[in-house]
DNA sequence: TTAGTCCAATTTTTT
DNA sequence: ATTGGACTAA
């Protein structure tokens, strides 16, 4: 397929910042992958001069193999991933210029959290006076806003200085070595703005900038950009201000709406026809959005016919949900759709529990994406801290981790005292456990037996390199200590155990040091599982967040939770009308990854921490005209004995003394006619509809 | 110090 | 409902 006229354009533009505003569908993509293919083979630019910056890890290698399938093997060349990799590749040159070590590692958000638990402890803040929560959003917010503690806004709670809490906890990130996502991002803008040496040779590294999904860039980010292209300027930015979704991660849909402005003789090439999906996806698509104020302006055309009119389906409770979410794929693909062109999106992950109860239930091929991720699990965590002390790249938050695991006889007294002696010896941590293997100062003593292995393993591995990490889980009695959780439990994390001795040999043999490895970890999102029913070539309904499908395409969309409090979420709802068009984005994002058929579902009884809701329909629902979205509200005959009330399963109801409840079930004629009731607070009751004075709410 | 018991918080979305 | 953290006894 030919590039049309606006994608050739924007694909073949010159030099200079180009914004292209492109539309869900509209090859945003292919025309990235044509420019630098025209950047390369036309202008004769060297691939490795060509940066080109995406949202996801994911995207960096499907953006590579795609523009090595268009111009040739020469599209491995250029050089490609998310601002926090390439912001660790920079620093990984060019940290020493800062204060750390080149060996810093980064913090994940469990770490994270923990470290600010116990700062808050240390200082005797309980959880009601400062959330550890609170105060790392906070934290957070600041450094998307590339605030450091000394221009942070004051801010106090109960009388809590949260700038001094920032600054130790920024000091204690230092101490330990480590950077969190954000000081990736702006320890890379400091490289720029206060080392000109090392800024410019960062900035003649490329000759040209390129950025997918702009619109979800954050002040830091912003920055990043202004600091690197200035000299060349050419920059070439594209983007949907309709598909923003990640503000609360503090991108700014004005970077994209001011580009103009910023990039003074900024071009700018709009994208506004429709590939991918049926006129009748398209047309709900844009309904949804229009309710959106300020926009920048563009219209998206269908390309395609009509097709199947969206459906909105409104269910019982979660698993009714599921059942009919289950039903509707297995008839698509009774129709000749493959396992592989489905999705099931939601907005909370928690969601995908009952879907894939049902999945498993009725044997479709499913996958989960996103989740807890491989290297978010404990074993894995572990496994990687005692790997990490074998090649002698751990540093003290490692070693915290696996002190007392298995138990050693360090409790919280002694992992802090550990922590304390390590401090004092000004040694790294893999280093000072080597001194040990004898004898050590007071909890340090414990850790002996340790030090032993460590050291007996390093010596195997000169013979047998893949096999360190399984001999120092055994000889440490790691492996051992699992079986305390009970047998199927230690089986599954032994055989992920067992996985991560497989990437790790791979990325031995593909020569990538433990420091990279440990990169790798620490950046790559959550991998995803493949449950057993999946087919051996891995055909499989994918199952994910509406964040983690921007980008992507099904040929059959199912959009669950369509409720209010859930889509839109009740947190957004709080922040007001920001947050609630934030909300109205992510249905769009939603609705337009569908190509030929979408369905959306509602439920009328939804459980969470055990209790349970009785959700509205999503108010998106009712801005929807109605011949644009199929609908079948009643799921269930109307009770003609009290026609005037109307009563429907699923109707929310008030009872005198039992409160307000939702209507599962309704039994038996006239005056016989009895209904099942859940009350919020009640439980569930059989009442006779006579007497019992239900009142619609 | 651990083990055992109980209670609270958790869940919006991700690099 | 599950899970991590706090509290108590030994």
């Amino acid at each position: 397929m030919q590039l049309n006229p606006a994608q050739q354009q924007a694909a073949e533009a010159g030099d200079g910042p180009q914004l292209i505003l492109a539309g869900a569908g509209s090859g945003k993509t292919r025309t990235i992958i044509h420019r630098i293919g025209h950047l390369i083979a036309a202008r004769g630019i060297a691939p490795h001069r060509i940066l080109a910056v995406t949202f996801t890890n994911k995207a960096a290698s499907e953006l590579k193999s795609r523009l090595s399938l268009l111009i040739g093997d020469e599209g491995g060349g250029v050089i490609s991933g998310t601002f926090h990799a390439l912001s660790l590749s920079f620093l990984r040159r060019y940290a020493d210029a800062l204060g750390y070590p080149k060996s810093f590692q980064v913090i994940d958000a469990d770490d994270q959290k923990a470290l600010i638990r116990r700062l808050l402890k240390a200082r005797n803040i309980s959880n009601d006076t400062l959330h550890p929560g609170y105060l790392l959003n906070w934290i957070e917010h600041c450094k998307h806003a590339a605030l450091n503690p000394a221009n942070a806004p004051q801010q106090a709670w109960n009388d809590i200085d949260m700038r001094e809490l920032y600054n130790i906890y920024q000091q204690e990130l230092v101490q330990h070595e480590r950077m969190d996502f954000s000081d990736l991002l702006l320890n890379t803008v400091r490289l720029l703005k206060d080392f000109p040496d090392i800024a410019a040779l960062l900035r003649a590294r490329f000759d040209h900038v390129l950025v997918d999904e702009y619109q979800d860039t954050n002040p830091a980010q912003h920055a990043w950009l202004q600091l690197l292209c200035c000299e060349h300027r050419n920059l070439t930015v594209v983007g949907d201000d309709d598909q923003s979704i990640y503000g609360w991660r503090g991108a700014d849909v004005r970077h994209i709406l001011h580009f103009e402005s910023v990039w003074e003789g900024a071009k700018v090439h709009r994208l506004e026809h429709n590939y991918r999906s049926t006129a009748a996806i398209l047309n709900l698509a844009n309904a949804v959005i229009d309710g959106n104020p300020e926009r920048h302006s563009k219209q998206l055309r269908a390309t395609r016919e009509d097709g199947e009119t969206p459906f909105w389906q409104v269910c019982q409770d979660e698993y009714d949900e599921a059942r009919r979410i289950a039903a509707a794929l297995r008839n698509w693909h009774q129709q000749g759709m493959p396992w592989r062109e489905m999705a099931v999106l939601y907005r909370t992950s928690r969601q995908s529990l009952p879907i894939e109860q049902v999945l498993n239930e009725t044997g479709l091929p499913y996958r989960v994406i996103g989740g807890v991720g491989f290297f978010e699990r404990m074993e894995i965590k572990d496994a990687l801290a005692y790997w990490a002390l074998l090649h002698r790249c751990a540093d003290a938050l490692h070693m915290r981790r696996i002190a007392n695991k298995p138990k050693r006889g360090i409790g919280a007294v002694g992992e802090q005292r550990l922590m304390d002696l390590l401090a004092a010896s000004g040694m790294r941590a893999a280093d000072w456990l080597d001194t040990l293997a004898e004898s050590g100062p007071g909890p340090a003593a414990k850790l002996s037996g340790l030090a032993r292995a460590v050291i007996a393993v390093r010596q195997q591995m000169m013979q047998q390199p893949d096999l360190g990490l399984e001999a120092l889980l055994q000889a440490s009695g790691y492996l051992e200590s699992l079986q305390a959780m009970g047998e199927i439990e230690a089986a599954t994390r032994r055989e992920n155990i067992q996985a991560l001795q497989d990437y790790l040999a791979i990325a031995a043999a593909e020569g990538i040091t433990p420091i990279e490895f440990l990169d790798r970890a620490a950046l790559l999102q959550s991998g995803e599982q493949v449950n057993k029913a999946a087919s051996e070539d891995g055909a499989a309904i994918s199952l994910m967040s509406l964040h983690r499908a921007k980008g992507l395409e099904f040929d059959g969309i199912v959009l669950g939770g369509i409720e209010d409090g859930l889509l839109p979420h009740q947190r957004s709802l709080d922040e007001g009308p920001t947050g609630l068009s934030e909300e109205r984005r992510l249905l769009y994002v939603g609705i337009t990854r569908a190509k030929d058929r979408l369905l959306l579902t509602s439920a009328r009884i939804r459980r969470s921490f055990g209790d349970m809701q009785f959700p509205q329909p999503s108010r998106f629902i009712a801005e929807i005209p109605r011949d644009i979205l199929a609908r079948e509200e009643n799921t269930a005959p109307t009770v003609t004995a009290n026609a005037d009330i109307g009563l429907n399963i699923g109707s929310n109801v008030r009872h005198p003394s039992f409160g307000e409840g939702v209507i599962l079930g309704v039994e038996g004629a006239g005056d016989a006619v009895r209904v099942s009731v859940a009350f919020r607070t009640a439980g569930t009751k059989q009442l006779m509809l006579k007497y019992a004075a239900l009142e619609m709410i």
